[in-house]
DNA sequence: ATAATATTAGTCAACATTAGTCAAGAACAC
DNA sequence: GTGTTCTTGACTAATGTTGACTAATATTAT
């Protein structure tokens, strides 16, 4: 507990207030201005402490009546099995391969099969088709990575 | 919540009286004074929250007696439903546009709600971020369109 | 009828108000 | 010393607000 920085500071903050109520919402310059700190440090804490992996997610809004908004949601059980399907996916991932992690999640009873069947149209090549095919399977992965971190937890 | 700016306060507004109604009528000078803002923010916010992706069609006259109408249209007695969310989405689409291509989707029941989450989180902006935003926002096109194409088949 | 005037709404660009990104340097842990 | 984490600020992006100018329609005067 001694020897904190500014950053375990500010989450210590918001966790206390999560702690009571499921979202929080704030104005990044207000935060920043009562912790003295620069705004983007309030990105730097989220970033880092606030991960989908930590069970939180983030939603904001720029322009006139902004905000930051964080909320702690359930995580489902099965996280191992996402782990494994994220670091097979990697930077990069070929249509073939995809299939295969669309097919795991299927048989494993993550998705149901017009879930699949959307998961597919999404990252068929009518869908991603740049015209490079490293890119493309640079997208795909992106795709099916965001895909799986949204299976993480109850929505 | 609290902190909601003048342009949502007005789209609340009108959204309340066409939870009931079907459709609004208003002047657009005694909206404006209403809520004490210039009477192009109206505009504003007709454009940026009563669009055709979000199932409102607005019409209006000017002159005296001149008017806006929103009426909110029900896209499912639309058998041509997809086609003209295809157009919509047309080359290129933003993630804002985009939102209200799928909550549109949502509403008319063509897809349920774990539906809807899993095809936001193929479109947000950690699932597509090539760092062109042109690139983005046509390759959000392409791959709502080949949804969209799944689902016209489907079921 | 036509022209002038009044009464509405539409467009657009400037400005304001928020948050996001990124990279450099500082501080820290080992 | 080296590698990681933290801190900072310049620059960028998204969204909202305002007002000057334009366009359409209705009403009134001739």
């Amino acid at each position: 507990m001694e020897n904190q920085n500014i950053s375990d500071i500010i989450e210590s903050y918001l966790k206390q207030i999560l702690a009571e109520s499921q979202q929080v919402e704030i104005r990044r310059a207000e935060i920043a201005n009562q912790f003295n700190v620069v705004p983007s440090q309030i990105n730097y804490v989220i970033k880092t402490r606030f991960t989908i992996q930590d069970g939180y997610v983030v939603q904001s809004k720029r322009g006139g009546g902004g905000y930051i908004r964080i909320e702690k949601v359930k995580l489902l059980d099965n996280l191992d099995f996402i782990d494994s399907l994220v670091s097979a996916v990697g930077d990069q991932i070929s249509r073939h391969d995809s299939l295969s992690v669309v097919r795991s999640l299927f048989e494993a009873g993550a998705i149901n099969r017009s879930e699949a069947n959307i998961i597919l149209a999404a990252i068929n090549k009518d869908a991603i088709n740049t015209g490079d095919r490293q890119a493309d399977e640079q997208i795909r992965a992106q795709i099916l990575i965001s895909i799986l971190n949204h299976l993480r937890y109850e929505s």
